[in-house]
DNA sequence: CCAGCCTGCTACTTGGCAGTAGTCTTTCAA
DNA sequence: TTGAAAGACTACTGCCAAGTAGCAGGCTGG
């Protein structure tokens, strides 16, 4: 129970941070405008976090960690290349969207994390390009894709699906799960697959 | 030439900027580190920029106005849609693959612009996205193009491009044009259309 | 050879913000 | 009811970097 109020209070600090980092910028925001914002004061943060850096990666790593899940999961489910590529690209598509903040501030501000915060997202990073790598090998190997350069091929997916932080608005237009679609579609006409037209949700 | 030595000089410390700033970020950076690189002092680039704000919409700017150029000059070129989008694709990834750092400052470093910096340069990417959007449709209207969504399909083919800033290393395995041409065809894929074989440079 | 201007430098000021030392208050247990 | 401890606040410190005032030295035109 007391520890549950402490993880609350620190996921309270972590949704303002994000909130202000994503509007303001990591240098554009200040430790007192999170705590104000909050109704509390600069030395609270300190009690829940070491550092402003700290901070920044407590909110950028689970997110990352989240981005790769998605990936992971697809890539080892069931189904054919393509089925698992859709799934692959809807779910991470759908993680970008949902923590478009989280996602926008760790592409930013990388150069203000720590070496050791960024070593160990950049093993994320890499994990995630080796699986889609692979699964893309697979379905060429099956026959289902046709791709030139595998390594490019997995580069410009990832780059699609990640820009969409830079456009997407939640009061917009389209449906965030509509989009999700959306790009999933183009992404396995992009590796010469045709889109299942009823496959996942 | 009293005109060009100002401008050259100008230009010198605008090079080092990009390579101080893309490699360790906007406030990373301080304007003595880009004096002492250039073996001058500070007050020396205040003669020549305002602010170190200026300084940054003076390295984002003129790379946003070529991507533009880029763009809009294929898509007023000759031929069908489909060879002039793949003409686009290619010239406008050039451009962001020479102007890498600039680019990448220039995504990272967005809220740290002035709004007039910002304002002027969002003109100018919501011109990109309507002719990219346009040329989109007339491949449709041409039947050349298969595009569920074309605004989303713009947005896509946009990012996958604007992301090669992220994962291109000029000494990697891939000469740059390969790598344009490569990425045009993954679009031209996605938009539902076969590469040119021997299309353009 | 000299006057004055242009250019860049030395040597500041200033403000802002991360991080901290030490106090006060509130809560809970005995 | 009291004592102790946890948790949060007030009120700092110290540093760093943007921006500036005023000087010096060399080039140019007379």
């Amino acid at each position: 129970m007391r520890e549950e109020i402490l993880a609350y209070k620190r996921e309270r600090i972590l949704q303002e941070a994000v909130t202000l980092f994503y509007k303001r910028g990591f240098t554009g925001t200040t430790l007192d405008d999170i705590a104000a914002e909050l109704g509390v004061t600069k030395p609270f943060i300190y009690t829940h976090f070491r550092s402003k850096v700290e901070l920044l990666a407590a909110l950028c790593q689970p997110t990352i960690e989240m981005s790769l899940d998605a990936i992971a999961t697809a890539a080892a489910g069931e189904g054919t290349p393509a089925q698992r590529l859709f799934r692959a690209m809807a779910d991470f598509a759908q993680v970008v969207l949902q923590r478009q903040a989280n996602i926008a501030i760790f592409f930013r501000e990388e150069k203000n994390l720590s070496d050791e915060a960024l070593a160990e997202i950049n093993t994320l990073r890499k994990k995630f390009d080796r699986l889609l790598s692979q699964l893309l090998r697979d379905g060429v190997a099956a026959g289902e894709f046709q791709i030139a350069d595998v390594n490019v091929a997995a580069l410009a997916l990832g780059g699609m699906i990640s820009w969409a932080y830079t456009w997407h608005r939640p009061e917009g237009r389209l449906a965030l799960e509509d989009v999700c679609t959306r790009l999933a579609e183009l992404a396995l006409r992009m590796v010469g697959a045709t889109p299942p037209v009823s496959a996942s949700v």
